[in-house]
DNA sequence: GTACAATACATAAGAAAATTATGTATCATT
DNA sequence: AATGATACATAATTTTCTTATGTATTGTAC
């Protein structure tokens, strides 16, 4: 039996989201300056009202990634006796932070496009 | 030495294509009734500017797993002595293709919603 | 007439990036 | 005391793509 809510719970099949994951984080990262791995699957979550949920096996890798290749910084915290690691963009995490943004709307331009097109059938 | 060609030469990042060839496939037969890889890799070069280019070590295996799950079906044919394959939808390749295409549009909205954001620093 | 580019298929090895599963630990709520 | 949320991490596996290789035909330029 289907539920109604069905409807409401649309989440993106996770091949779609392939792809653009460091784009949104670097992006997240441009507008807020500093966030710690859980704020970000979180912060996403809110944003797209849960239709993207980064899972920690794919957020955590890939922003170690972006470490390790210079694109962001990091300090650690403690909240009482809770670690925290916050990530922000170093300089040429700014610059790709923008480029990545650019290439990834002009993308969606061109599929939509692709998508928009009407049937050639003769 | 940057030449001035690299503007108009701009092609995207392997990355961002992956998780939307299935539904680029399954758009182009839905508007084109049938079509052959060759010729779906030259349509999608041409509808694009160049800007996606669908390489053989992608498409055939796709277009296998979808002949292999029943979204497609296929006939073969000769040109001359060249042997070409061509692609159909099939009942269910057609409403699948319609869900594809739903949903990458709605997710472009959504990530054109994430990308949109404007700096929420402090 | 021959070399090269384009057409047209296919598959295999390897890399990249995600999923799924597992692990540790703290803190808040019931 | 148990459960769910917060918060990190990593390993094994799977999926999906890239790169490379292979075969063969056809058109075109020299």
């Amino acid at each position: 039996m289907r539920s109604p809510f069905n409807l409401l719970k649309m989440i993106y099949s996770s091949e779609l989201i392939k792809g653009t994951l460091k784009t949104i984080i670097l992006k997240l990262l441009a507008d807020n300056k500093r966030m710690y791995g859980y704020e970000i699957t979180q912060k996403v979550k809110e944003l797209t009202s849960e239709k993207i949920q980064i899972t920690e096996g794919a957020l955590y890798p890939t922003l170690h990634a972006l470490e390790d290749s210079g694109l962001v910084t990091t300090e650690t915290e403690y909240i009482g006796k809770r670690v925290r690691k916050y990530y922000s963009l170093s300089q040429t995490g700014k610059t790709q932070a923008q480029e990545k943004v650019s290439e990834l709307a002009d993308f969606m331009e061109t599929m939509k496009f692709l998508l928009d097109l009407k049937p050639q059938q003769i």
